[in-house]
Parts: C-alpha cells; structure tokens; sequence
DNA sequence: ACCTATTAATAACA
DNA sequence: TTGTTATTAATAGGT
C-alpha cells in the first residue's frame, strides 16, 4: 500500500525507517483505538522505537496498572506477588525471631531479669553457671594446650643446643669456641637447666593465674 | 476498506462483532509485527475481547518481564523495583543480625567457644560471671521479698490467732487452741515451698518495629 | 473460512 | 516533520 510494495525487513535508511516508524504507528495506534470501540475490547499498546522513545495506546477505561493487573492474572505473571507476600512473611518471621533472641540475650547479660518467674530465673542460672563452666573449662584447656607447645619448644631448644655442644666437642676444635660458647649460655639464659649437661626435669606447667586471668603469650605458634 | 464504509462505534450485533474482532485483531498484530521489523522497534499489543479472551503480541527478543521493566523504568510505576530492593536489603540486614544474635547466644550458652582467642574467652568467661550474679542476686531478693511477705502473713495470722485465744480466755474456754496452733505452725512454716511457684510462659514480646528497622509500608496504593 | 468490491494505509517523493 | 498521491493492504459484507 504505497508507491511500491516493500518487503518486511528492516530498513537499512536511518531517516526513512524513522519515517515509516513515525507514521505505522499513528496507523497502528488508530488500528487499536478503532478496535478498542468497534469491538467492545481493552487494547494494551506499547512501543518503543529503535531511539528508544516510548508511545503507547491504552484503551480507556482501563488504567495502566488494571491492566498489568488483569493481565498478570491472566499470564500468571503474578508470581510476582506472592513472591512479594512471601518476603513480606519472611521478613516479618526475622524480626520476630530476632527480637526474641535479643531477649535472651538480654536475660542471659542479665538485664531485664526483674519480669522472670523464679523458676525461670532458676532455670537461668543453671544454664548461666554451666555455660560458665564449659567457658572456663576451654579456657584452662587452652591455658594447658599453649603451656604444652611451650614446653615442647623449649624441649626442642634445648636437644637443638646439646647437638651444638656435642658436635663442638667432637670436633675437638680450638677452646677459643668452647669458652665463647659457655659464656654465651651463661649470657642468654642465666637458667642452669639450659646447660646441656643437665636433664630437665619435667617440670610444673605454670599454673600460677589458673584462678585468674593470667598473661600468657598464647600466640607462641 | 471494505464493501461499505463503517461508522467506528461499537458494532451492535454479537455475531458481527466478534467477527470482526478477529479479523481486525490479526490485521493489527501482523501491523505490529511489520512494525517491529522494519523500524527496529520494541512492540507490546496486548488485547482482551469483549469476552475476555486474551491475545498478545510482543516483539521478539523482549521477554514481557523486560518489556515491563522498560516501560516501568520510562513511565515511574517502577516505585515497585526501589520498594524490593529495600525490602531485600531489609531482609538480608534482619538475616545477618539474625545470624550474630544466634552466634552470641552459642558462645553465652557454651557451644561454639572452640574459635574464640583466648582474650574473647576471658571477656566472655567475664560476662558470664557477672551475668550469673546478676540472676543469683535477682534469684536471691525474690527468695528474701518472698520470704518477707511470708514472715508478714506468717505474723498477721498469730496476731489474729492472739486476738482470737485472748478472745477465747475472755470468754473462758479451754486453751485447747493454743496446742493446735502451734502444730500447725510447726508443719507451715517449712518455708520454702510456699514460694509461689509459677511455670509460666516466656512473655510474648511486642515485636513491632522495636529493633529500629524500620517497616516500610510497601503497597501499592 | 473464503471472496472481492471497496475503503484505508502508506511508500516514495516533495 | 507534514502533505500529496499512486499503489498496496485491510477488511465489510456476502457466500
């Protein structure tokens, strides 16, 4: 329908497809509105032409949103929105829950105590002393775990230093070396159990802060 | 364009009109697709017949989501898209607190101390202590007002008892009374047991919006 | 559904 | 963009 059939491909003509864009849509939007009247029908018409600019055709009567609205019950689109309800219910369970863990929280801090039965309360302090417990048991198993690679460090050391010794005195090397090496222990350590002629004894983990909080380097690792 | 000219309004007769429908409604779909293929552009035709039945068109390569979204994003009926995404960020923020709030509640409880440093201990070993006095303290004034409350019940009823048996020697009788009192106080005043033990449940807190988070009101109107 | 006279849409051009 | 117009496309009414 024009000066010469076209075939139904896309203009290449930037100017000319802008063209035809311009005037099929006021065609088409006719077509829709003649439709909507003659057929007692609801037409939906959107466009966005190749420059991205939107037009539409929206049957009167019928707003936008009552159309998606209808249309989504149609399609079944709307799983949207019990998608939407099912968040909305999530999200509400998460407070809830959250309050109620802040609560405990709170009693188990020890603050508002005041409103708790005293069967509650009793049931509270157990479980705060035992918790307490189970604390303080990882405490002292670490406070013993840490004492334990100590002495083993220090175990290690000392074999490191009797080798060294032993192998001096093998090389039957100039004295010079072994005069220099025992004032060096003496230097370093000032702890007799460090000579390489005496055995360690086993001795104590020390215990001394196992009632309090005492200072270890536990980073020794 | 047909044997007769027609007036557009709404054709009267049933039969007609559906017909027509039909036929105007493949007529402006394949307008639509033209369009969309000679101009480049996007197309959504999306039609209801007077009875209902639903036929669309919708440019290929565009999902009707996508369509949606782009029509939503030129018009601003995409309010919808900021509301989801802050009730998402909601729902994420409410889950990670969720998340800590239980960790807390582990380590007061015992469970899971493995991975805390050993200051972490002690901080918590801390807590837990002062939390424990907390409740022994409330444990403890419970027991004394309970107690006091009973000591004051305990002393109205002598009183009364007194008044009675003096009562009673005014009017000459037998003291026969007094033994029967005294027995009786003997077996009640046990003490302990009378403490009003209550199992009752943890109270429902009000949960709304007392964490701060905000509640978006996130209808549509 | 099909047919076709007739009207409506529009391609090319200005 | 808008207008003109030759030409094609859509379709009303009838079968």
């Amino acid at each position: 329908m024009g000066r010469g059939k076209i075939e139904i491909k896309r203009i290449e003509n930037t100017t000319n497809r802008q063209v035809t864009y311009s005037k099929r849509r006021t065609g088409i939007v006719k077509k829709a509105r003649e439709l909507t009247v003659l057929c007692d029908a609801e037409v939906s018409l959107i466009m966005f032409s190749s420059t991205g600019k939107l037009s539409e055709y929206i049957s009167p009567s019928t707003t936008t949103k009552k159309f998606f609205d209808q249309y989504q019950q149609v399609t079944a689109i709307n799983l949207w929105d019990s998608h939407y309800e099912k968040m909305q219910e999530n999200l509400r369970k998460q407070k809830e829950i959250n309050m109620k863990l802040r609560k405990e929280i709170r009693q188990r801090i020890g603050e508002s105590v005041d409103d708790l039965t005293f069967e509650e309360l009793r049931g509270l302090e157990q479980d705060l002393d035992g918790s307490l417990k189970v604390v303080r048991d990882r405490k002292y198993h670490m406070i013993a775990t840490q004492t334990e690679t100590y002495r083993k460090k220090l175990r290690n050391l000392q074999e490191t230093h009797t080798h060294l010794v032993r192998e001096f005195e093998a090389r039957g090397e100039d004295p010079y070396y072994d005069a220099d090496y025992e004032s060096l222990l003496g230097m370093s350590s000032g702890a007799g159990h460090l000579l390489p002629y005496h055995r360690l004894q086993p001795s104590q983990p020390n215990l001394q802060d196992a009632d309090g909080y005492g200072h270890y380097n536990l980073r020794l690792g």
